[in-house]
DNA sequence: TATTGTTATACTCTATAACTATA
DNA sequence: TATAGTTATAGAGTATAACAATA
């Protein structure tokens, strides 16, 4: 198609664009976590994939390649989170090796008491600037290019081999 | 208009491929900088100001004000650029007290072996699965978000007050 | 032997505060 | 007094490798 070397004023301009405006969101974001809940955005990802899970808990191996990072990261602030009482550590009756972390009902507490302002940052600086119609094409733009990564990841974002119980 | 407190699918959808696909291409990106040219997202940042600027030389503390980042935190990454002989300091002539960071011929060199694969990146990651019609939707909806963001910027991102010689 | 999770350790990066020297 | 830049220092977070317990 088109020189593969160059990017014209339009292309440069969306990349841009996109960089600048995912920084300062989530700058913003950040800072209302920490805020209002007093979290990091890796552990606000632990405490909302744990949610997610069925029975609010995860196996540590499985959760930490599902936020592709180090076991020994995970473990790192999964003792933050469990000495703020947000989450708690129970060794797994199957597998004795296993740990699973569980979300505790003050860390279901601290989600809520997180997850309006959450929202409202987004709305207020992602969304209310645009028309429906703008959203619309907006989230199907950015949709293309995510399965597209998601089928040809970059190397480094390829998720890690899941070894399941054989 | 809406529920401040929700997104409906749509708008959600928007905010979670916004960051992902930004976190995604950065990744990619920071990793295209290294491998072709040792370079951090910062470093390669540093030198891409620097070139832009008149004569390819600022101030530190200018050059701290544009990059958003403490001045000790650019006198860490400048020592780094300086022992890999792609920028140099020196004292200012007019202002005994300023320090002037220049690009070297190196750093010219470094920035073109490293541009082309960091526009290489971007046109496959970003820009290749749209369509023109798509990039510039893209373009114009995350342009709008930015003026939005930069008109009543999210405190954290506020530009600093900048102090000219009075 | 392989896997789970933790620990010991090292490293990168950032910022605050103290300091030096100019203005 | 105020500003420019560096340095000393500390803190957060990440990862690798060694380790203990279990499979």
């Amino acid at each position: 198609m088109t020189d593969p070397e160059r990017l014209d004023a339009t292309e440069l301009g969306a990349f841009f664009a996109l960089m600048e405006v995912s920084s300062l969101v989530q700058h913003a974001v950040d800072q209302q976590l920490r805020t209002d809940g007093g979290l990091t955005n890796v552990q606000f990802k632990v405490l909302m994939t744990l949610r997610e899970a069925p029975g609010g808990r995860l196996r540590m191996t499985d959760l930490a390649d599902d936020l592709v990072v180090s076991r020994s990261g995970l473990t790192y602030q999964a003792g933050l989170l469990e000495k703020a009482g947000l989450v708690v550590r129970t060794p797994s009756p199957e597998d004795e090796r296993s740990t699973t972390l569980s979300l505790t009902a003050e860390g279901r507490q601290r989600i809520e008491d997180v997850l309006s302002g959450h929202i409202g940052v987004v709305r207020r600086l992602l969304i209310d600037p645009l028309s429906r119609r703008e959203i619309t094409a907006l989230g199907e733009a950015l949709t293309k290019v995510r399965d597209h990564l998601r089928a040809d990841p970059p190397r480094s974002a390829a998720p890690r081999a899941r070894r399941r119980n054989p």
